[in-house]
DNA sequence: GCAAAAGTGATAGTAATACTATTATATTTG
DNA sequence: CAAATATAATAGTATTACTATCACTTTTGC
């Protein structure tokens, strides 16, 4: 994986931040920290000025980086969703049979995070959690309307589409294309959460994957045979 | 509807308040009044002191009916549930047949809430907005396991149970009930607010309803054809 | 090699938030 | 009608989410 990556910048929307955070090391010192205090404290507890502490700096620099912790997450997140774009682009390219393609971009896109790491300084199983608890709160916000036209949620939106492609093209007559497909990227979030805080509402544990439900439940779904 | 219920009060877990909202007409007027100002402001803008004003009294009146504004979203989204439940219970418990059970279940499970009144002073349709768009911030906290072991999450997890029954009882061989079950409900949810701010990412619709949408999946699945 | 520019770190300050505490007044109830 | 309880108002604290300023350091461009 790192090979087909490597020199490979993931590009998120340039209004996300003040200054590039990739453009320094003080940068990615920003977003390897904010990852990890994020995961550990949560998002509501997180805030610049323990995020300055973390990288024996200080607030005010963290705010040359990005306004505010919202648009952190909103960078942390796209970035998130560029990787596994590109890790669904690459994976799937080359299977021509529309079957297989499907199943493989399922498996890509809700299996876990394992530690392979395309950057030095981004720990994906990392941010993976960090997206599974805080993903929903970048766009559940009376602002989401105006972000969205500006772009912010440009990456997942692309990724939705590129799923949704690949499910009509195993079922052109399926009616419901971009639901299903909005389904298993929000509810593979949804049901790594439910396993790790409840599980009597999932049946995702070590043995069953969320990758086992959503590709039977698109199988079987898409295998359906239609009235004429 | 109405008849129904009359008379019915939705129980909460009862360490969610201070003093019981239902025990007193200011109480009410705290229900009342933080529904519309969560759906107006959002969560996070939304405060103690706003809800004050509102009402026509002040922070600290609020303070003795809810420790803080976490507590309060669970309250009101406990009670939403524990409506649904008793919506769900009394919609389907003379159905005999499991299919056509399940079927009246994810309709009122999925289905938009329109004006359809229980109590003077909650308003289901604009409640059921604030669950669409501010459920999820109510678990995807740090305290999740702790308050879940408090019983906070109690009406919710019943409910996705009493779904996942429902969904045995006509295919009892199908390995992933609680995770459909879930997957219905939370998806529910999710597909209402993609069709209001991201269209592209949904079929739903003026026209074509999320529950239209999960009864063909879960139909489709269901009357799949297990080999042996 | 040096001056100018840019980046960083530290401090200070503001308005708002999320509370706690106290007290006076109003209302309920035994 | 007195005692208990509920409410309204005010004040105060620590923290948050910033903005502004300034000194110092590093980079860069000629």
């Amino acid at each position: 994986m790192k090979d087909l990556f490597s020199g490979l910048k993931i590009e998120v929307n340039k209004n996300l931040y003040v200054k590039d955070p990739e453009s320094s090391s003080l940068g990615k010192k920003i977003i390897e920290k904010s990852i990890k205090l994020i995961n550990d404290k949560g998002f509501e507890q997180f805030t610049f000025k323990k995020l300055g502490a973390e990288i024996s700096s200080n607030e005010s620099s963290v705010y040359r980086y990005f306004e505010n912790k919202h648009k952190l997450l909103l960078y942390l997140t796209s970035w998130y969703w560029g990787w596994k774009e590109y890790q669904l682009v690459f994976g799937t390219n080359n299977i021509q049979d529309p079957r297989q393609k499907l199943e493989t971009a399922i498996n890509i896109l809700t299996r876990s995070v394992e530690k392979d790491s395309l950057t030095s300084h981004i720990d994906e199983a990392c941010l993976n959690k960090v997206v599974v608890n805080e993903f929903s709160k970048s766009y559940l916000t009376k602002e989401v309307d105006r972000e969205n036209k500006e772009g912010f949620f440009e990456v997942y939106n692309r990724l939705v589409l590129r799923l949704k492609e690949m499910i009509l093209a195993v079922d052109k007559d399926y009616l419901y294309a971009s639901s299903l497909a909005s389904t298993v990227l929000e509810g593979a979030l949804h049901q790594h959460f439910l396993k790790e805080h409840f599980p009597s509402l999932t049946e995702c544990d070590n043995k069953v994957t969320p990758t086992q439900y959503f590709t039977h439940l698109v199988n079987t779904t898409l295998n359906y045979t239609h009235n004429g």
